[in-house]
DNA sequence: AAAAAAT
């Protein structure tokens, strides 16, 4: 056991680590940054939850304590390879340089670029970053990487999953030889060695272990379906979470943005605390919906694999695999958001025919087959989505749906696939937990304002007077052949009644 | 097969 004391960190530093709370510091913390404070770089082998954020965040704060910083010339540079981690590393910066003369400016997408821009002519010391707004900063000519003294690479391996290696190397280039570095991956695939070899001057290697076996804390298990519909998959989720013990909250992963979405509009409609968070919310909106899952005013957290990595999210007592995920490795990272630092930690996973290549990999990978639960009490091969391709929105509900929406520019030929005339599929008939009297009340209150808003159509667009054979207006209330969003410039083909069998998308 | 990140 090491104490933060024995690591030659100013007194100012330990005691912002002080004020945290924290008196050991992990084996990375050891480590590195007692080789960090003498200014030699560093390649440390370690995962999330390892403490490897303080690791760089204490010693930085310390050696940029003597100089000071000047307008658009950081001093320091950390690279993250997600907005969400980025803010973490910021946060950690803000927590333990508290007291300190240091200034430091988050650059990341999807927000703003004038807070930002003065943040860099004010001049900062630390620029915690993502590589592409770095480098967009960079070439508008906001940002010199010239004074650059130390920089951090913070989860190499997943930069190099995300394609930021390119962008990697020219930061690189862009900081002076003489800088240290101080470079951190979970794994060391040729590419990022390479990385390494070329750009590191002589780095001491540290390798930890993972922080937490999966085996020691971690309960898993599985669920398997005899379906892969969606909506099956959506009964038994919330059978799962109505049966989850000591559900305090939970990380509910899919495997696609727009089943995110509909996962989490499925779960609020049905009454849980749930809501999305993937890369195709704008950034506030993530933002947001993190802090709230943090504060605990948020229980269910539907997520693509954006928080599967990285994110510092403490006391996550449940994971719910909606999906197997493509790769075994990330499922390892999802069930990693429980049970961390010794906690208990709960995880289900739904199987379906369609994950037994996926599922294979899993269980071999974790050297185990994940405890088998049944649900009773329904036929869930009897389930079927009214969707035709799993993955539109399903307009039965979407009526009030916003967010998932959003983003979407082929809306319109989609609704050319739904059910045809000759096979309409009543919500209705559907078996189990769709069906609730208070569910139908819903949808009854529901009709008469899109009807109300179809005539308007109608009148303006003069093709929907035309050839519409099969078919009084009035039967289908959800009348699928208007075209929600084109007001009176729907194409005309949105408008023809479908004639070939939709293709399976 | 997917997600992530600059717009």
């Amino acid at each position: 056991m090491t104490e933060f004391s024995e690591l030659g960190l100013s007194p100012a530093t330990l005691k912002a680590v002080a004020d945290t709370g924290y008196t050991t510091a992990t084996p990375i913390q050891a480590q590195a940054i007692p080789i960090a404070l003498v200014g030699k770089d560093v390649l440390g082998i370690a995962q999330t939850g390892t403490g490897k954020t303080a690791a760089f965040t204490l010693p930085m704060i310390d050696r940029l304590a003597a100089g000071r910083s000047r307008a658009r010339m950081p001093r320091a540079l950390v690279l993250a390879p997600t907005r969400e981690l980025a803010d973490q590393v910021a946060s950690s910066f803000e927590k333990y340089a508290k007291g300190q003369k240091l200034s430091w400016a988050l650059l990341i997408g999807g927000v703003s670029f004038s807070d930002q821009e003065m943040k860099l002519d004010r001049g900062v010391d630390v620029l915690i970053a993502t590589p592409g707004r770095l480098l967009d900063h960079f070439e508008r000519g906001k940002l010199l990487m010239t004074g650059v003294q130390m920089l951090v690479i913070d989860e190499a391996d997943r930069m190099l999953d995300m394609g930021f290696i390119p962008d990697i190397e020219r930061i690189f280039k862009l900081t002076p030889p003489k800088r240290q570095t101080l470079f951190f991956s979970a794994t060391m695939p040729p590419e990022i060695t390479r990385l390494t070899t070329q750009f590191l001057n002589d780095p001491v290697r540290i390798e930890v272990s993972r922080p937490a076996t999966t085996a020691t804390t971690i309960t898993q298990h599985l669920v398997n379906l005899p379906t892969s519909d969606p909506k099956a998959k959506r009964t038994a989720l919330r059978m799962l979470i109505e049966q989850a013990v000591d559900l305090n909250n939970g990380i509910v992963f899919c495997n696609r943005k727009t089943e995110v979405d509909i996962v989490a509009k499925s779960l609020k409609t049905h009454g849980f605390d749930a809501a999305p968070i993937h890369g195709d919310l704008d950034q506030q909106t993530r933002m947001r919906t993190l802090e709230a899952f943090r504060k605990g005013e948020l229980k269910l957290l539907v997520a693509s694999d954006v928080a599967a990595r990285g994110l510092d999210v403490p006391d996550v007592s449940h994971v719910f695999n909606f999906d197997v995920p493509h790769h075994a490795d990330d499922y390892v990272h999802r069930i990693g958001r429980t049970g961390r630092a010794g906690r208990l930690g709960s995880t289900f996973m739904i199987v379906t025919p369609a994950d037994s290549k996926n599922i294979d990999k899993v269980t071999k990978l974790i050297g185990q087959t994940p405890q088998e639960v049944v649900l009773e009490g329904v036929d869930f091969a009897a389930i079927k989505d009214e969707r035709r391709d799993g993955r539109s929105g399903g307009r039965d509900r979407g009526g009030r749906g916003e967010r998932g929406d959003r983003g979407r520019r082929d809306r319109g030929p989609r609704s050319e696939s739904r059910p045809r005339p000759e096979a309409p599929v009543d919500v209705a008939e559907a078996p189990v937990a769709e069906a609730k009297p208070e569910r139908q009340a819903e949808r009854q209150a529901e009709r008469p304002s899109r009807a109300a808003r179809r005539p308007k159509v109608e009148v303006e667009a003069p093709v929907a007077e035309a050839p519409r054979p099969r078919r009084e207006p009035r039967e289908d209330r959800e009348d699928r052949n208007s075209v929600v969003g084109f007001g009176s410039d729907t194409p005309a083909f949105l408008l023809r009644p479908t004639t070939r069998p939709a293709s399976k998308a």
